[in-house]
DNA sequence: TTCGATTTGTTCGTATGTATT
DNA sequence: TAATACATACGAACAAATCGA
């Protein structure tokens, strides 16, 4: 709870500058979940007094983890845990537009939910044991009301013990949100591998695409803060109205 | 040149904070073309002194466009305007990788090379006026021998007047490179619209596939400093034995 | 509504460390 | 070795936003 000092002066040969210590300080804190998501950190001043470093350290330290969109400043108020709500994921996570590049949020329906040893593909990208059990969803997502999106959903058994159907059919937030409500499991990273691909029967079927057509399939891994795989998830999108939207590079500045 | 002092401080009513402003001057001197490609600018100290501020007003200023990958900092050294070659292209604009995650830098093969009034897509993405022309150029890049990608730009003649196919068949840089080295025009940021596409006659001839297997199919376009578009690019990858790799969040930090 | 306490944002200045030439 | 340049760290002052008394 940060109530006993901890501070970082005892010139113990550290490796790192100080705003690194304390940014992983900060950062481990986060993970043993310390702060709850949207909660209040200390003033910087009392992080300040607490690790017996200058205001300017930890502020460094902290504007880090605000570039990494890990906590939020608001000016006058504080610095908080970010929320990882719907329009964050939206904005962070969600590259799927419109024709207009308009993002709208899909709505999710459950097409199966199992528990299984997982094919090869996962269970590498997963890092897991020969055996180890997954959860597989299937989730088709709408928008505006027609089928876009097929996901094909696996997840660690011993990450996730005790999923149930049930938390998936009826939550009322992304799944992310809900791997972070009920197992504190917090997504800071994802590599999506994009690939053409032709629909078979059952896509096809499903999105409602003749098969053969070609569909965007998207081979995506989310990290956790130490970097361990948490989700393994194999996506296929209609892009007859849609797109996956990347931008690259500055953004929008427009100083001249 | 930065020769005449040029203060900020007359207590002109500014609207930005002053490190916002100093960042705004020196993007401006870098579209200018005040400094070249890889060249240093003057130390922190003296654009300090020549600003009129502190040090620390200019660090934050540099900071942003070092974050933006604008700048170059090197302890020791100095700062520089960032190297747009081979290997940062790779790095920042290239996304696609083999199946092990590697990047190669791909071959280019001039398929051909036009001048025309563009299709309506092309015209509107450049935001072009009624009639303006470009220069259409076709590109197969291949990947370890193999063709891969199938490239179909676009980029108006008002930009580049007096471009020639010879410029393109002998140039020894990328394409970006050459913008920026014949025309002064650098690439700062990309968005990209990536779709499914079944291939046609022509794009299965070239990558070698079977007319119909799914594609992807990248629509691009690409801007300058200021949020000029100066090309507009249809790329077709062949993703049997590559990928599209995009990675979101936080970078690797592994603080345990 | 006003006021005061708290918190982040900006700016300055200084000192010291480290890398490069 | 000496000079130069960026990196880190500290501290101080004031501004601006927020919130509750």
């Amino acid at each position: 709870m940060l109530t006993t000092s901890d501070s970082l002066l005892p010139g113990a040969m550290l490796a790192d500058p100080l705003y690194v210590e304390v940014k992983k300080r900060i950062t481990r804190s986060l993970m043993a979940g310390e702060w709850r998501e949207g909660a209040p950190l200390p003033s910087e001043a009392r992080l300040a007094r607490h690790y017996a470093v200058s205001v300017g350290t930890v502020r460094k330290a902290i504007g880090e983890l605000v570039a990494e969109k890990v906590l939020v400043r608001q000016p006058g108020r504080g610095t908080f845990v970010a929320n990882r709500n719907r329009d964050y994921m939206l904005d962070a996570f969600f590259h799927i537009v419109d024709a207009q590049g308009q993002k709208e949020f899909p709505a999710s329906e459950l097409v199966s939910f199992r528990r299984l040893v997982p094919d090869a593909a996962t269970a590498s990208r997963l890092r897991l044991s020969r055996g180890a059990q997954v959860f597989q969803i299937e989730n088709l997502l709408r928008i505006g009301g027609r089928p876009v999106i097929f996901d094909r959903i696996g997840v660690p058994h011993s990450v996730f013990p005790d999923l149930d159907v049930e938390d998936f059919r009826h939550r009322d937030q992304t799944i992310f949100g809900l791997y972070q409500t009920r197992y504190g499991v917090t997504v800071t990273r994802l590599e999506e591998w994009i690939r053409g691909a032709n629909a078979d029967a059952k896509t096809a079927g499903l999105l409602r695409v003749r098969r053969g057509e070609a569909l965007l399939r998207i081979e995506r891994v989310a990290y956790t803060y130490d970097g361990t795989p948490v989700e393994y998830r194999e996506r296929y999108v209609n892009t007859r109205e849609h797109a996956y939207l990347n931008v690259l590079g500055m953004k929008k500045t427009s100083h001249s």
